[in-house]
DNA sequence: TTGCTCCTCACGTCACGTGAGGTGGC
DNA sequence: TTGCTCCTCACGTCACGTGAGGTGGC
C-alpha cells in the first residue's frame, strides 16, 4: 500500500544503537550502500539497508575486523565461505578465552601475593607472563597450527575439526592446570586430585582405546620442542603438576607415566 | 665485583620479546626512566630498568592502558592502590569471558544454521545480538554496577566482593542458558535438567537458609526493569528456558516458582 | 673497512570521536 | 520563525608499525 518506507540516519542510529557518526563512516567506506536524496544531500535508508546494516553488526560482534565484514558483504559471500570465515573467528575467540581465563588467574594470585607481602608477584609469574608474551599471544591475527603436531594427529583423526576441538579441550586443560598452582593448590590435595581425574579422563576419550593413538601422543609429547612456543611454555609450568594430580588420582604407575618419563 | 651490567635496547628487546620500536616509544612517552648515554645517543638499560619494564609488561598483559601503567608506574603506587587497579581489571576481564562465550555460542549456532538452512542466523539471534550492542559492552571502560541491585543485596551480603561474585556465577549461568537455547537444547532434555540442577544450587548458595535474602531476591526479580539493559535482555532471553529446566528438575511447583510468576 | 645496530623524524594504521561551522526540514 | 537534524571537513585517539635517511660501534 506505501511507498517504501524510508528512515533518516537518526532513526537508524536509534534502531540499531551505533552512532550517527558511524553510520556516516559506514557509508563512506562503502560498506551500507544506499542513495542520497539529490535534493538535499542527507542520507535515508531503506528496509534493505537496515537488513544489511543489521549483518554488518553481527559479524562486528563477533569480532570481525571490517575489511573482512566489508568482502562478506560487498562479495556476497556463500555458505561455505561464510562458515570458514566463522570457524577461523571462533578458534581466535578460544584463544581470547584462554587467555582472558589465564590473566584472571594471574590477577587472583597478584592479590593474594599483595595481601601476604604487600609486593608484587614472584618473578616466576612475571617469567611466565613474558614467555607468553613472546609468542605475543595477545594478537590473534592468524593462528596457526604446527603442522608437525597437525600431521601426527591427522592420520588418527578424520578432520581438522576434531584435532582443533582436541586441541582446545587440551589446551583448557592445561590453562586449568596453571590457574591452580598460581594458586597454590596442591597436587595431592582434593582439588589437585580433580583435576588428575578430568585430565586422564580427557586423554582416554582422544585415545578411545586406540593404541597407535597412544603411540602418537607419546611422539608429540618427546616431541615437544616443536610445539608452539606458548603451548610448550604452559606445559613445561604446569607438567609436573599435572604429573602428581594424575598419580595422586589413580596411586598407580600407569602406562600414561611411562609415556612421559624418559 | 664488575661495573653494573647495562644492556642495549637491541638485547632488551630479544629478553623481553617487544620490539624496539615499543622500548622506544616507552622511553619517549617516559614510561621507562632511562639514561642515554651522552656520547652517542644510545639508550641503555640497567638492571633495575629491565625490572621496571617487566612491570610494565605484566601489567600490559592484563589489558590495563598505557597510561593507567604510567599512573602506577610513576606514582609508585601503593599496594592497596594497585589490589584496587586489579581488581577493577578483574571484573572487566569477567565481562570479556562472558561476552567471548556468548560470540563463541552466536557462531556456533551460525554454523548450524548455515549448514542446515544455508543462510545466516535467524532474526532473533541478530535481535538479541544488537540489543547486546546497544549497551555496548565491547567497551568495558568502565563497568558499573546498577546501584539499586547492590543496595538490595548490600544488606545481606558483608562486603562489595561477596556481591560481586554472586553476580558473575549468576551471569556466567545466564550466558550458559543462553548458550543452550541457542544451541537448540530442550529444557526438558537431559542437559537441560543439568542446567536446572545448576540453577538450583547457586540459588540455594546465594539463599543459604536466609529466608530475608529469598525476599531481597524475589524484589530484585520483580524489578527486573531496574536492571542495567545488558542482563534484562540475557534474562528476557533465558527466561522461560531457566523456568522450565528447573520444573524439569524439580518436578515440582516450589517456592522459587512463586517467587517469579505473578 | 664493512656489515650491523641504533638513531630520529614522520607518516600510516584502525574505527571511529569530537568539535567547527553551516544548511535544510518540520 | 526557531529549535532540531543532518551535513562536510578535518584533526584527534591509542599504541605502536613502517620506511627513509643517517650515524656510531665492534
Amino acid at each position: 500500500m506505501e511507498k517504501e518506507k524510508k528512515f533518516s540516519i537518526g532513526e537508524i542510529a536509534k534502531l540499531t544503537g551505533v552512532t550517527i557518526r558511524t553510520l556516516q563512516y559506514y557509508d563512506n567506506i562503502g560498506l551500507v550502500l544506499l542513495e542520497k536524496e539529490v535534493s538535499n544531500g542527507r542520507r535515508y535508508y531503506s528496509e534493505s539497508d537496515l537488513t544489511r546494516l543489521q549483518q554488518v553488526l553481527f559479524y562486528k560482534s563477533l569480532g570481525l575486523q571490517i575489511k573482512d565484514i566489508k568482502k562478506l558483504i560487498i562479495e556476497t559471500a556463500k555458505p561455505y565461505q561464510i562458515a570458514s570465515v566463522l570457524k577461523k573467528q571462533r578458534d581466535i575467540l578460544y584463544h581470547k578465552l584462554n587467555d582472558i581465563k589465564m590473566n584472571i588467574s594471574f590477577i587472583d594470585t597478584s592479590l593474594i601475593s599483595l595481601e601476604q607481602n604487600k609486593s608484587l608477584p614472584m618473578r616466576e609469574l612475571i617469567k611466565l607472563i613474558i614467555s607468553l608474551n613472546k609468542d605475543n599471544i595477545f594478537e590473534y591475527k592468524n593462528v596457526e597450527y604446527d603442522e608437525d603436531i597437525k600431521d601426527t594427529f591427522m592420520n588418527h583423526h578424520e578432520n581438522t575439526e576434531e584435532f582443533i576441538e582436541i586441541y582446545w579441550k587440551w589446551k583448557a586443560l592445561i590453562v586449568e592446570a596453571v590457574s591452580l598452582i598460581l594458586n597454590g593448590v596442591a597436587p595431592e590435595s582434593e582439588k589437585g586430585k580433580d583435576f588428575g581425574a578430568k585430565w586422564i579422563k580427557m586423554i582416554t576419550e582422544i585415545i578411545g582405546g586406540n593404541l597407535e593413538l597412544l603411540e602418537a601422543h607419546k611422539i608429540s609429547y618427546k616431541n615437544r620442542d616443536k610445539w608452539p612456543e606458548e603451548d610448550r611454555s604452559l606445559m613445561d609450568f604446569a607438567d609436573e603438576f599435572i604429573d602428581k594430580a594424575v598419580e595422586g588420582y589413580l596411586s598407580i604407575t600407569d602406562y600414561w607415566k611411562d609415556g612421559k618419563n624418559d
